[in-house]
DNA sequence: TTTTATATTGCACAGCGTTCAATTCACCTG
DNA sequence: CAGGTGAATTGAACGCTGTGCAATATAAAA
């Protein structure tokens, strides 16, 4: 049993949100649970229900982190990077980071904000960090002319990218015997930007 | 309560797949219940579980239904519709139907075959004959030289157009600020079959 | 020390999927 | 037609889930 001087308000958030996320990245979406959360941190469900409101926001909130996680492990992939390669760093790097945290990844997809409830401002946040280091990388490939549609076009490329590593991950592109799905993603992607008049080499 | 003499086993399962689908609809995957379908057909709980061993098993049947509903979808609006038009109206017609039956659609997804259970056979056949319209449509417009890489380039395809339309209907696009989702898809999809060649115009 | 405010609990509730012994029923046999 | 048989169907039990809330425990203030 949780005292109250065994964590400040902040502490325990974090608390719930470091094992919140260990759960989810062990049960997935489907099997994750609040009250095993509050075993975990051997404090009551009731008390987990009373800082974050309810399960959703537990999870959004969890989701938000994951956004971030995502960002930085795309900043240090970028690394030393130049050209076409940080384009390649971007698209191999979505599939890996998804490969690798698969739960955590799913989950992000899997949960539906639930009518009439609004996004915290947190996860939207680092959603937007998200795609702005891929605007960023996008924007500076791109010929001057085509920069007033750099941002769609971003979001375009992300979707394109984002659909290869969903149906990797969902079993689709097993079933139709596709076998590289990262490379198929990343000739999309490249053929895109070259249509744009992109700077990158063949 | 259901006799047995009311509806024999054939008659059951599409009595149980056809209320089963209305619910998805009406609820989402989040909140479909085993539970609501057997009230809604006046049998129990039980003999739900027993037409169908579990669950999942039975969101996996109303799964291959939605796409055997989508893959209808699409030839009907191809109707009379040629060559270029024809690609126009596949993205469009993913889009539609993913719209028009956001749960159903959304099912599909959503739904996770759990570990050791595999697949009914009739998920993965209506599976593959929405492929099947969609790679029919797409070796009809690229050259020959393109052939051997149809069947992977339509699953490339497939996924891009997926992507934008989950990122449409998750939310994703709204939050970038992205207006027409669809357009966006189907600029991608002329691209590839240009890159690759294909005999449509601009 | 007593009061006050609030963090925390633990139970109740309604719902879920799953299991299974008991029951009901249709049909076959004599 | 009577009795037996096997399968269909039930309904309750079990262990989960998220949520709400009255009761309690506790730290801080008076």
């Amino acid at each position: 049993m949780g005292r109250r001087s065994d964590h400040g308000r902040e502490e325990l958030e974090s608390l719930i949100l470091d094992n919140g996320r260990q759960v989810m990245a062990e049960s997935g979406y489907a099997r994750f649970s609040a009250r095993e959360v509050a075993k975990r941190i051997g404090y009551s469900v009731g008390t987990v229900m009373h800082v974050f409101g309810n399960v959703d926001r537990l999870v959004m909130e969890i989701n938000a982190r994951t956004f971030r996680l995502w960002s930085e492990w795309l900043e240090e992939r970028l690394g030393g990077a130049e050209g076409r390669a940080r384009i390649i760093v971007l698209v191999q790097g979505y599939f890996d980071f998804a490969q690798t945290h698969r739960n955590l990844w799913s989950a992000i997809y899997e949960h539906r904000v639930p009518e009439g409830m609004e996004m915290p401002e947190t996860l939207a946040a680092e959603r937007m960090r998200l795609t702005g280091v891929i605007a960023r990388e996008v924007a500076t490939v791109l010929p001057a002319t085509e920069a007033a549609n750099a941002a769609e076009l971003t979001s375009s490329l992300i979707a394109t990218v984002h659909g290869h590593c969903a149906f990797m991950l969902g079993g689709t592109f097993a079933l139709l015997g596709v076998a590289r799905p990262a490379d198929l993603a990343a000739a999309r992607v490249i053929e895109t930007l070259h249509a744009r008049g992109a700077l990158i080499d063949a």
